[in-house]
Parts: structure tokens; C-alpha cells; sequence
DNA sequence: GGACGGCGTTGCAACATCTGCAACACCCAT
DNA sequence: ATGGGTGTTGCAGATGTTGCAACGCCGTCC
């Protein structure tokens, strides 16, 4: 809707490609060099792109800060956050939580272990989509239509023999999660990491983010990791409830009274 | 230098305190609502912010995926890599890689552990960078009047009894490390978590990155992991000949060939 | 139930801003 | 020196952007 401001935006994704020179940007931006150089300066004040030693731009650091900071402003993310904290001081595996967004799903919050190294995931990282349990429970909760539209335009690649092979597949398999009302990802990403998954509700009941518990089974069986299914359902119930305001938050024991 | 730009770009920071409407994104930036509208539009068509069900705007997806390829185009990150892999799978700590930007020092790369689940860290983090071993390094090879510039505007927090208490304090320190050409930081930031870290370089001999190794004292103690400082060196120097081109990148025994 | 107030949205005309041009400054290589 | 390759600047013209006012919509309050 505004061309200035288009254009700039364009760089972003031109530059995410690798540096570029002011030549180069101009061209690919189809706009006179002097442009360009204005519209990259002002990109650059911003500090989302960054100049180089050898004059060539790249994306700037400011880009980490705001993702950075828009993550830790979702809500879902500040309430579920205390609750993956308690699963995973119970079974110590690592938890997930992701949400879904414009075609995308994205984890969004990471609890690796209670060791006292605390250390955040690659959070914002995009999912295998066909295959996550977080990504099925996401993508199950959509409208029937919308689901097909989005089952069809996927490209289902095969990380192992077990992933999902097509949008048929897909859909089914959504069908199933959308019923039971969970997930799992049995060796579908990686042939030796298995994962459980439940959804998180909003007041309207519909899905709006998703968490999962995934573990290497040369550390648990996928049968053992079953196993603790209902206590990842507790504990997104949980969750739900205290996000749709169902459960006040009572000052004292808040949070994780019952998700255990 | 582009005004329309620059309003669009000043969105993103005020968004990312929290969602808005566009009556509030309108206000702050002292335009029309229709011109806020039309900005939102365009930053929305690029992904960068997302209208929520309540109509409120807030950061977007596409965020996370531009600073996600960003981090991943970066060379030294890409040259890097196998040398702290290498590091992390003989020595088992964590490492890190981050560099210098603009006033700010980041992770932009990070090995966790040697697990078969292979997670990232939150890379983008800006580090603490007055106790970090890391930004000590970055810090330390700025030109004498630039590194004072910076100190003095720095704030010092004090995280532990150990932290780095003032400019003064952290100038000596910097010095320190620049004679020495590595760093630690023993308990600065978490009471329980020692580091040490070593300078990367380019061909020109100025600073490129610095990579560090962490562990919890309850693992190794202070003096334990300093043994490993020679290890850590040897690393950094052979990725510091590698990016300068110093190393010929023979296609056969390539990268881990030196730095054991 | 009707009117009000708040919010997002649209079309338009006036204007300011952005654009491309051409010329310049600079560096490196020839 | 001379040439080609950058990035940079000032300018006038034109395009795109702005703010306005009016509309549609949805809740709320009388």
C-alpha cells in the first residue's frame, strides 16, 4: 500500500539472502542507486541492517532484538512458560511450545532440562510442519476449508520413512488428532527423536498454541514417552484454563497447582 | 533520511513493548490514523507484524525467520562451526560464538552438548557485556578511545557479588585481556557459571568474533575448566586462519585439522 | 430500541516527499 | 595519468503520501 516503504521492506529479504552492495540492492529493487542508498540508510538508522567493513549491507542487530523482544510479549507464551518449567522439573525432557501463524508454525518458548544451565532454544525457528506434533495439533484446529487450502500447498518433504508422504496423509492424520485431541511424532523428523503433543485452548475454545515433549529414544521408548501423555494433557489444560481466564490466577498458589 | 520509511520502521520497536491498536500506533507516531493504516498494511504484507484476532497489531513472524537466516549467512559463523563442534565434542561444555555490533554483542552461535538431540541456543541474545567473557574480548581490541567511549556509557549491573562494578574497573579489565588474549568470566553473571573465551581474527589482526566455553562449578571448578584454556586458544586460532583466508581450505582434511 | 461514541476504513485533493538524473568524489587497477 | 568501478550529493519534476471528512460497523448507554 505505500511504495517507499515497500521497497525498504523488500531489502530485508534480499539482504537475508547474503550481503549485498549498493549496486546490487539497486538492481534487484528495480530503483535508481540513489534510492536505494536512502531508503538503506534509513534501514540502517533503524539498525536493521548493518554496513559492513567492506561497504556491503547485511541484515543489523536490532532485528535480533526485536524478535527477541516480540516473543517474550506474547501472553500465551508468559502463562504456559511457568507450567513447561514444572512438567519439565517432573520428567526432564525437553518441552515445547509453538504457536501458529500465517502459514507458519513456530516454536516459541523452550525448556531444555533442569540442569542449572539455563539456556534458550532456537526459539522463532520455523517446524517441520508435516511432521511436529505441535504442528498438527495447530493445523487440526483450523476450519475444515482452511485446512484442506493449506494441506494442499505444503510441500511434504521426507526427512525419514516416516514422515508424511502427502496432503492425503496429512489431512487424515489431522482428522485423528483434531478427535483424540493429541499428537505424537514418532521418528517423522528425526528417525531417532519421538514427541508428544497437546493443545492449548483460548476461552473461545479454539487452539491457540500447542506444546510437546520430545525425547531421543535411546533415552525413552516411544511407548515409555506415551506413557506420560497424560501428564502433558494436565498440564496444557492447565494452561488453558489460567489463559482463558477460567482459573484465577489466585496470588497465592498460582500457576502450577494442577498440572501435575 | 526517508520520512514515510522511517515512521514505518518506528512502529516495530513501539510494537514490540506490546500489541497496539491503531488509534495507539497513530498517537505515538503523531500521524493520521489513515497514514498509520497504511503503514501497518505494508509492514503487515511483508509479515512483519501480525494483526491478532482483537484487531491489535503486534511483531510478526517473519521477524523470527529474517533474524533466523541472518544469523545463518553469517561466515565466520559458517567457518566456525565444525572448530566448536569439534571443541564441544572433546571437552563436552557448552560453547559459544558472538560478535560485535554496534554497541551491542551477540550470540550467533552456540553448541550445546554432544546429546544426539542437537538444539540451539538462543542465538541473537544480546549477551551481558560487561562481565561476558566474550564481549570482554570484543571489547578489548576497540581503539583506546572508542573501547572508553563505550565503557563510560555502559551501565553496570551488578548479577552477583563478582559482577564488573564500573567503567574503571572494566577498563582494567579490558586491558588486561588485550595483553593476555583471552578472557574469563568466573561467576560475573551466574554465581555458579565460569567461562573462558578466546579472541577470533581476521586477516587484518583486528577482532572478529570471540568463542567461549561455559560450565556450573558444580561440574568442573574454576581452576579445572582453566586447563582447558590452551584447547580453547588452539580453536580460535585455527578458525581465525581459516577465515583469513590463511588456511588453505584443503577440500580433503578441512577445518578440525588443528585445532586439538 | 434508538442514539451515541469509538474504532477501522475509504476516496479525494493538495501538498510534501520521494524519485531519477547528472555530476561529483573517491579508490583501485590499468 | 587515465579509466572504470564504487558510493554520494543537489536539484527539479512528478509521483506518492498525507490529512481530512465521511462512512460503516459494532458495542454501550440512556
Amino acid at each position: 500500500m505505500s511504495q517507499t516503504v515497500d521497497r525498504a521492506l523488500s531489502i530485508l529479504p534480499l539482504l537475508a539472502q547474503g550481503p549485498a552492495d549498493l549496486g546490487q540492492v539497486a538492481d534487484r529493487l528495480g530503483v535508481h542507486k540513489s534510492t536505494a542508498l536512502r531508503l538503506l540508510r534509513t534501514l540502517h538508522e533503524h539498525g536493521l541492517v548493518y554496513r559492513q567493513e567492506d561497504q556491503r549491507y547485511r541484515l543489523g542487530a536490532r532485528l535480533f532484538a526485536l524478535a527477541q523482544e516480540a516473543v517474550e510479549n506474547l501472553d500465551v507464551r508468559e502463562i504456559a512458560h511457568p507450567h513447561l518449567v514444572a512438567l519439565n522439573e517432573r520428567i526432564g525432557h525437553t518441552v515445547h511450545l509453538a504457536v501458529h501463524e500465517e502459514g507458519e508454525v513456530l516454536y516459541i518458548d523452550k525448556v531444555e532440562s533442569r540442569y542449572p544451565v539455563r539456556m534458550y532454544s532456537r526459539i522463532g525457528k520455523p517446524v517441520a510442519i508435516t511432521v511436529a506434533a505441535v504442528a498438527k495439533l495447530l493445523l487440526a484446529d483450523l476450519p475444515e476449508a482452511e485446512r484442506r487450502a493449506v494441506a494442499e500447498k505444503l510441500d511434504y518433504p521426507t526427512y525419514t520413512s516416516r514422515s508424511t508422504p502427502n496432503a492425503a496423509a496429512f489431512l487424515k492424520e489431522l482428522a485423528t488428532v483434531r478427535e483424540q485431541g493429541w499428537a505424537t511424532d514418532l521418528g517423522g523428523h528425526e528417525e531417532s527423536i519421538n514427541c508428544i503433543g497437546a493443545p492449548i485452548h483460548g476461552a473461545d475454545g479454539r487452539v491457540v498454541a500447542a506444546m510437546s515433549v520430545s525425547a531421543p529414544n535411546v533415552v525413552v521408548t516411544a511407548e515409555e514417552l506415551l506413557t506420560l501423555l497424560p501428564q502433558v494433557r494436565r498440564t496444557a489444560e492447565a494452561i488453558s484454563r489460567e489463559y482463558s481466564g477460567t482459573a484465577p490466577n489466585t496470588p497465592s498458589a498460582q500457576g502450577s497447582s494442577d498440572d501435575r
